[in-house]
DNA sequence: ACAATTTTTGACGAAAAGTCATATTCTTCA
DNA sequence: TGAAGAATATGACTTTTCGTCAAAAATTGT
């Protein structure tokens, strides 16, 4: 039997389907727990098998392999993340405000979800993916590819707009490259443990927050940051979008 | 017995220490093309025991695990990379242009040893880095520092010539942080396997020349880019402190 | 030349991945 | 209801690889 994760759970199932459904839930939430309290190394199948309650050879009726439920741990939190980028991408505000949106919910799916960012990030590295069967990850790439697009459509349409000058050369990808590559640095960068703090430097996100405000503004993304306060307009998006997160936040 | 990267391999050593200091080299050499062809799911110990002929208990002389194999590629290539960037930070030119030549040092590691970067890379990611010792660890996070501090004097010169207005907040490590994050994420979208050419976009490594001069412009950092041409400064600086690097990759 | 020391070896034990024949549970329909 | 058949769960088993270690081989010093 196949991973249902595809499947989605919003129709018509029968009580079997959702009880599988649900169980292939409780394997990922175990894994994941796993995973951030002791680590990959600590991931193993008997373990899950033994948390779960459930024999190791149901276990494998779910997921094929242990990178299968990497992956499927993947898959859920991007799920997640373009769930926030979509409502970021809905603000009702300029183009500028948008992008600016996009950021404030991936700063705070990262505060919100440490542990699923780093396996995110873990993903991507060669280890797992080797791994994992060539459609799992096209699965997946698609699944970047739609976020990508949500950003290029922001992008594209301040262009159209008049937002960003035309007569400047590598637009829109210049603008998509450099937030992405930024968001990938950043996000490696604090989990690298490099202690930031005692370095006399803000956190990562912090940084990330300035510096694209800047990168934006280098190419004259109207209205560009020197018309109004970054921080202001980071508190307004969490207050306007962001409300539900701000909340889990605060109460931790 | 312990692994001896850290000996420096110019001070005198005895025949013994010597072919100790070869057999390692040779064992990170095979390791490193066995993970450049086939992936770290067929390295193993007795493989690269079968490859360098010698033992297992051998080869576990030497390093005492997998993962310390894998780091010890780390160790090399952050030495040879801190060797071009300190050819870099020499170039007697503006801070500016130094800065500059420390960008294309790190594009043609990028492009001389692919698989290389991929392998510091893959140490970043938890699965690794938590199997090897704590002062592997910080040994690696001494080697990243060093590498940080190059970039940042030449930072923090350009700031005390007023070459970067001081006006302005987050400096010196905006800038840092900004370099910083952008190389790291592109040579994670470099090795993320999208297909930036079929997407009618520049590669990585172009983005990322381009995009660090604009942040490095919305820093005010003195010459500006509308003031030279980045493309001729790149092939300026390749010419001037690179040849040999060139050669090697002119050649193949 | 021989004893002491160092290095090498590969057989071995342990741990975890993944398989599969059998047992169990669930569904269907007379 | 209950019996046949389908679907699901189980855990013993095989395989792979890691890492260890006592014995063998090589090297060194005297």
């Amino acid at each position: 039997m196949q991973a249902l994760l595809t499947q989605n759970p919003g129709t018509q199932m029968t009580r079997k389907q959702r009880e599988l459904f649900e169980r292939e839930q409780l394997i990922l939430d175990t894994a994941l727990e796993i995973l951030r309290q002791e680590g990959l190394h600590n991931l193993t199948m008997d373990r899950v098998a033994a948390e779960i309650e459930y024999s190791k050879g149901t276990v494998y009726n779910h997921f094929c392999s242990k990178e299968e439920i990497i992956s499927g741990i993947s898959c859920r939190s991007m799920h997640k993340l373009i769930d926030m980028f979509k409502r970021a991408s809905n603000y009702q505000g300029s183009h500028r405000e948008r992008i600016a949106a996009i950021g404030v919910a991936h700063s705070l799916y990262a505060q919100l979800h440490p542990a699923e960012l780093q396996n995110l990030q873990l993903i991507k590295s060669t280890a797992i993916r080797e791994k994992i069967a060539v459609e799992k990850q096209q699965q997946l790439l698609q699944l970047e590819q739609t976020i990508t697009n949500i950003v290029l459509d922001i992008i594209n349409q301040a262009i159209k707009d008049g937002d960003i000058p035309e007569d400047q050369p590598h637009l829109p990808d210049g603008i998509l490259f450099g937030l992405w590559s930024m968001s990938y640095g950043s996000n490696l960068l604090n989990i690298s443990g490099i202690p930031f703090d005692r370095l006399g430097m803000k956190q990562p996100l912090d940084m990330m927050w300035i510096n694209s405000h800047r990168l934006l503004d280098s190419y004259q993304w109207q209205p560009v940051s020197e018309t109004f306060d970054i921080y202001e307009l980071r508190t307004k998006i969490c207050a306007e979008l962001f409300t539900e997160e701000m909340n889990k936040l605060n109460i931790e």
